[in-house]
DNA sequence: ATAAAAATAGGAATTATTCCTATTTTAAGG
DNA sequence: CCTTAAAATAGGAATAATTCCTATTTTTAT
């Protein structure tokens, strides 16, 4: 794919000054902020584009519309599907040995990368329970 | 959560007829063609509750709507964030350590039924590439 | 039987996402 | 540096997805 442009730079900037996984909006808005001149189907196909690219991962919450962070490998994600929190955790002998489980199991050859891990956090399992 | 009611199981078994992981939308649709009196507002409210209930879990792809499915435990899901195909694994040694290692790194409680994975599966990872 | 708590219907309102076309920018080759 | 084809963009309309609102109904607990 190729792919220069000032623009996708532009949403990838949005994206690093704007803490806690914003929306597609919220980027959009950072965006022109900073007075780039990306239209708003600009920035959603950046995105999409930075997701395939692996620069940035897209969150999914239980409420609410999706998220976007940053991609910091050798970093892991584990996203909270309530509150979208994302942990960070590192490579290590438990996460190379479920990429080679998966590959037996389900006959893929899962890139150890390109995997993140949905989880329910503590506080969220709490709050969520109690209703 | 108290939850009794006859459109939360029109919802759960419409999601059951619907192979495929269906969008909301079409849920809602299979939903009124099997005569429920359940409302969009309605389907939307009992998708959360029955993803918090973990009866289903919602998947997220690189494009288009969130998308539904069954959850039938004890199977995990890796879940192709591009093309949302599941593929299904069992719990092992491998799940049962990766479990443990997100615990020391991240100090949350991980139940081990929550999890899943996101993945990019073999044909999509050829496809996105190629553009 | 009764009261309080939950859930619903119906659809309006809002928000999110995709799509369209003309124009501009980038990449590649000579 | 020209030229041309391929990619990307602007601007915003169109569409699709999701949330929200209020009166009413159903469920739960006593």
């Amino acid at each position: 794919m190729k792919n220069y442009s000032k623009q996708r730079e532009d949403v990838l900037n949005a994206i690093k000054e704007l803490k806690n996984h914003p929306t597609a909006e919220e980027i959009y808005s950072k965006v022109k902020e900073n007075n780039s001149t990306a239209s708003k189907g600009t920035v959603y196909r950046n995105l999409k584009n930075l997701v395939i690219d692996k620069k940035i991962i897209k969150i999914s919450k239980i409420e609410g519309p999706d998220r976007y962070d940053l991609v910091n490998y050798p970093h892991y994600h584990a996203i909270c599907a309530s509150c979208g929190k994302v942990f960070d955790f590192i490579y290590d002998f438990d996460v190379a040995n479920i990429g080679k489980s998966l590959k037996k199991q389900i006959g893929e050859n899962i890139d150890i990368n390109d995997f993140s891990l949905q989880i329910l956090c503590d506080k969220c399992k709490n709050k969520l329970q109690k209703n």
